[in-house]
DNA sequence: ATGTCC
């Protein structure tokens, strides 16, 4: 990116001025070398969503942000209804709710060593991975719409996990305004024997062991300490939220003349909140991220049942479960004054500060967990929402890597086969149903984790806790 | 991300 046209705030923060038809500037959350690194489109994206209706403060971009469809990946803009302000599904995503949890094992390293080989084997054969993978729970349309309207707590109700889950994951794992009767037959359809799977793509289960903590008390409050192993399972709503942002997004481009709406990009499509389209995406997106919140449950319950087998002695607890492609109504303080937004986050994770009430009472003091998921064969972090990132990004932060390379360019780059087996020399097992997905998935095609976490750490965004190493990692 | 193009 040429950095040039940026005015910069700080080491970290830079922005992009309003002009032309900008309603509000663009800030980019990044140090010079991730912003050089940075695609160009990134710098246009987020240009273009801060020109749509009813947009507050400004729109952003995490140190991960990379180009996307519409948003860029790593995203984050705020919409006041009150205002014009709008609801995009391309600001959400496809992947509705994609996200991650991470389970505490109350296992060390050494307990896991000698069982390594059977755990992956056993991971592998017992979660579903892949396109189009389906799983072992299929529902009929009734229990679809209780899905769709119960997220997690449907799935510990059906026996799938532990009550005590519910309060580790957000919305208590049950999104509000969930409107099932908005969801098209046709997603049901794609959905209906597709729940506790992994999908493809980025999506992946993985054994990690606790390498690094950086602040002891958020640390000891979350539960981490250095050689412990726990779990991340990064997954979202598999066909259905893929086909619920396929249809709104075709009826958001056909719409946004008769509301009034000049789109900068057709793929930036929009409906104002207060709109019947509009309603009805939030209401069959919350269903969407309903099922990825049941989804992410079942894989929870599945995993415990491959520990009960090869390592009875582990007890999995959920330390925390994040949702990072979500529009959330939100109150945020602007200017002074309290304001009710529709805040989208497009690859960015929520970070609410210490304090918040939306964090669970036992993490209160030290702040929302925020799970980064690194790329398959890299390091993983775990950080804390800060006091300050409301004013930064809406309690905002980055969620991964983030691509530096196309698939294409990785697959043509690397064989998925020899990915595997530089792995397997660094002591980490790789299990995928796809050599092509291990090949596009390549550690050589994403941004360097540590440098991402940094920037967010030194902005402001959130604060690093820990440092989580693979050693299992069961890819889609 | 995605029944990797109804």
């Amino acid at each position: 990116m040429d950095i040039s046209e940026l005015i910069k705030c700080n080491d970290y923060c830079w922005e992009i001025p309003a002009q032309g038809k900008m309603r509000v500037p663009a800030v980019i959350y990044a140090d010079e070398t991730l912003l050089q690194a940075m695609d160009e489109k990134v710098a246009q994206q987020i240009s273009n969503v801060a020109k749509l209706p009813g947009i507050v403060q400004a729109a952003y971009a995490m140190p991960d942000a990379h180009w996307g469809y519409g948003f860029p990946i790593g995203g984050v803009a705020a919409f006041d209804a009150e205002d014009g302000g709008v609801v995009s599904a391309g600001g959400v995503g496809f992947d509705i709710s994609c996200g991650v949890r991470t389970l505490l094992t109350g296992l060390k390293k050494q307990e896991l060593m000698a069982k390594q080989t059977a755990l992956a084997d056993m991971l592998f054969y017992q979660i579903p991975a892949g396109v189009g993978s389906t799983g072992c729970v299929h529902l009929n349309h009734q229990e679809m719409d209780a899905m769709l309207q119960g997220g997690a707590r449907w799935a510990v109700r059906r026996g799938f996990g532990l009550e005590s889950d519910l309060e580790r994951i957000e919305e208590q794992g049950c999104m509000a305004g969930a409107d099932a009767s908005q969801v098209s037959e046709q997603a049901k359809k794609r959905q209906k024997d597709e729940m506790g799977t992994l999908g493809s793509g980025n999506h992946y289960l993985e054994v990690q062991c606790v390498s690094r903590i950086f602040d002891q008390r958020a640390a000891a409050a979350f539960g981490l300490q250095e050689g412990d192993v726990v779990v991340s399972i990064h997954c979202g709503s598999r066909g259905l939220g893929h086909q619920i942002g396929t249809e709104f997004l075709k009826r958001m481009v056909l719409e946004a003349g008769r509301h009034g709406i000049e789109l900068p990009d057709r793929e930036l499509a929009c409906a104002p909140v207060n709109s019947a389209t509009g309603q009805a995406y939030l209401g069959a997106m919350r269903a969407g991220i309903n099922c990825a919140l049941a989804n992410r449950q079942i894989l929870t319950h599945l995993t415990r049942k491959v520990f009960a087998e090869i390592l009875p002695q582990a007890e999995l607890r959920l330390l925390y479960d994040v949702s990072h492609n979500t529009c959330k109504v939100e109150t945020h303080e602007v200017e002074g004054r309290k304001r009710k937004l529709f805040v989208h986050r497009k690859g960015a994770t929520r970070a609410f500060g210490p304090g918040h009430p939306a964090v669970p009472g036992d993490l209160r003091s030290v702040g929302q967990p925020v799970i980064i998921g690194g790329s398959m064969g890299t390091a993983s972090y775990i950080l804390a929402g800060t006091a300050g990132s409301e004013q930064l990004a809406y309690s905002s932060a980055c969620h991964g890597a983030g691509r530096a390379m196309s698939r294409h360019a990785a697959t043509k780059r690397w064989r998925g086969r020899e990915v595997m087996d530089v792995l397997a020399g660094r002591g980490i097992m790789i299990r995928s149903p796809s050599q092509r997905g291990v090949a596009e998935e390549a550690p050589g095609a994403y941004k360097d984790v540590a440098a991402v976490v940094e920037a967010a750490d030194a902005g402001g965004l959130a604060t690093t806790v820990a440092r989580l190493e693979p050693l299992v990692c069961v890819k889609g």
